[in-house]
DNA sequence: TATATAATGTAATCTTATTCACATTAAAGT
DNA sequence: ACTTTAATGTGAATAAGATTACATTATATA
């Protein structure tokens, strides 16, 4: 059991950024990078860069070649793969639920989505992206068979509740929510939210003030 | 033109929230609410409501009745929904792109997609959730036009920057991407990015974290 | 009309996140 | 081997954000 010190949030977001970013440069043969050209690619500062990896006890660089990416993969994933990660269950095979089972490439990534499920009749057994639909019923089965800890949730709002209240009592320890709904789950759960309709808000607000006093 | 102190991104992201709030509570004939009873909604603290609402200069609330509904959404409104919002385009119209178009929600609110764009000649002239489909040699026309102001980009990420270009090119100043790519823009633009494979990473990392450690 | 009550509005404080600044250092060139 | 150079690693400073705490206040009740 690995005893870091807590590592923030922001820090946690970025480095699934930079692993990213190091990534297609290893694929680019590259073997070494500086702080302020993974900044660029991150959209930050080499500061913030060096802060980061400094948080996840990353010292590796030295001053005339950077850090080797390969010890800087090393390092994120030893954070960010943590041993236990189960797989992922996705609920509502709606338009939005369709498209992120359709997605392929967080294949590469621990967790993968591992069963659909949905009321609609329709749906179920159908298969996306090798992943098949089943209905709610079987969630818990299925959640305890295929090891799944992780809900995604796709499906109106006025349900999100209802699924979340599922999932949790299935075993899930993490959601990542789209319904523009707030989720009430025990404290040992963690819930994250996207949500679409709210970020366009705020781009048409900031678009606005950034033209108008030119950022 | 008003000339507010310049309000926190935070504080915008919540009063959208509030807003969806605050508008579902209307339908259901209330008229007035406790700032606590919106932090409840919203997930967030009594004095967070508070500040927010103070930072956009809004003290119509008294002890005994909190604050009134339709009060509440006027100010809220008057800082959103900014005189000169104009509508969106949307490039990329695969998956993902066709989820965004066919929801149907944010019609309510200012910036609706006005139009969408693709390469595929599959796609071009195809007619979704009463949005066309237009080749990517029109956008400069198209955007001025229906008075776009706004990008939506939901094209393959090493596609972004291209269609960024373009966006950018052709008057766009806020941008909504979904692709895994950081863009290069002009610093009157404003992007904003949803980086869905980083949020279920994310959500992987602190489910461990939080069963860990019981939060 | 006076009193009690419970929520507001906000200054002050605390916490978290980012940036600055610089001493340290590893290699490349002389 | 010595010098130069440009990046690293990190304490300290600053900025941004959230929370606390409480004096103020609008109304219901006595
Ligand atoms: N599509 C978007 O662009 C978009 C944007 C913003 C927010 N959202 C949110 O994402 C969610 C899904 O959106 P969508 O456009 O895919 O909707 P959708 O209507 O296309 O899909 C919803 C799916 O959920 C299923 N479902 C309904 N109740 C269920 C239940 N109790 N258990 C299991 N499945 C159930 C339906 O059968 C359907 O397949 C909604 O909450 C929506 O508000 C979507
Ligand atoms: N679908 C998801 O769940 C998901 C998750 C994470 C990230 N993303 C990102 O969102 C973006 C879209 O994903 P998707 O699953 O919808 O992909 P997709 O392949 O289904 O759709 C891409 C669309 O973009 C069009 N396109 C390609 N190049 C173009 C160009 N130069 N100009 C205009 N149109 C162009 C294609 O014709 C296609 O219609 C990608 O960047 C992807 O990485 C998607």
């Amino acid at each position: 059991m690995k005893r870091e010190e807590k590592i923030p949030a922001r820090t946690i977001e970025r480095l699934a950024i930079y692993r990213r970013q190091l990534l297609e440069l290893k694929s680019n043969r590259l073997s070494h990078i500086y702080s302020h050209q993974l900044a660029e690619l991150a959209n930050n500062t080499p500061a913030q860069v060096r802060r980061d990896l400094m948080i996840i006890g990353c010292s590796g660089g030295n001053p005339k070649q950077g850090y080797g990416i390969d010890y800087l993969l090393n390092s994120i994933n030893s954070i960010l793969d943590n041993d236990k990660a189960g797989q992922i269950a996705l609920v509502g095979v709606g338009d939005l639920g369709k498209a992120i089972l359709s997605y392929s490439n967080y294949q590469r990534s621990t967790p993968s989505v591992a069963a659909a499920f949905d009321i609609d009749e329709e749906k179920i057994g159908k298969v996306i992206a090798s992943c098949k639909c089943y209905p709610l019923s079987e969630m818990k089965t299925k959640v305890k068979e295929l090891g799944i800890t992780l809900g995604i949730i796709t499906v109106p709002s006025v349900y999100a509740q209802k699924v979340t209240d599922k999932l949790v009592s299935a075993g899930v320890t993490g959601i990542l929510n789209f319904a523009p709904a707030t989720l009430r789950v025990p404290n040992n759960v963690f819930v994250e939210r996207i949500d679409i309709t709210m970020e366009i808000e705020k781009v048409a607000y900031f678009a606005n003030e950034y033209s108008r006093l030119g950022k």
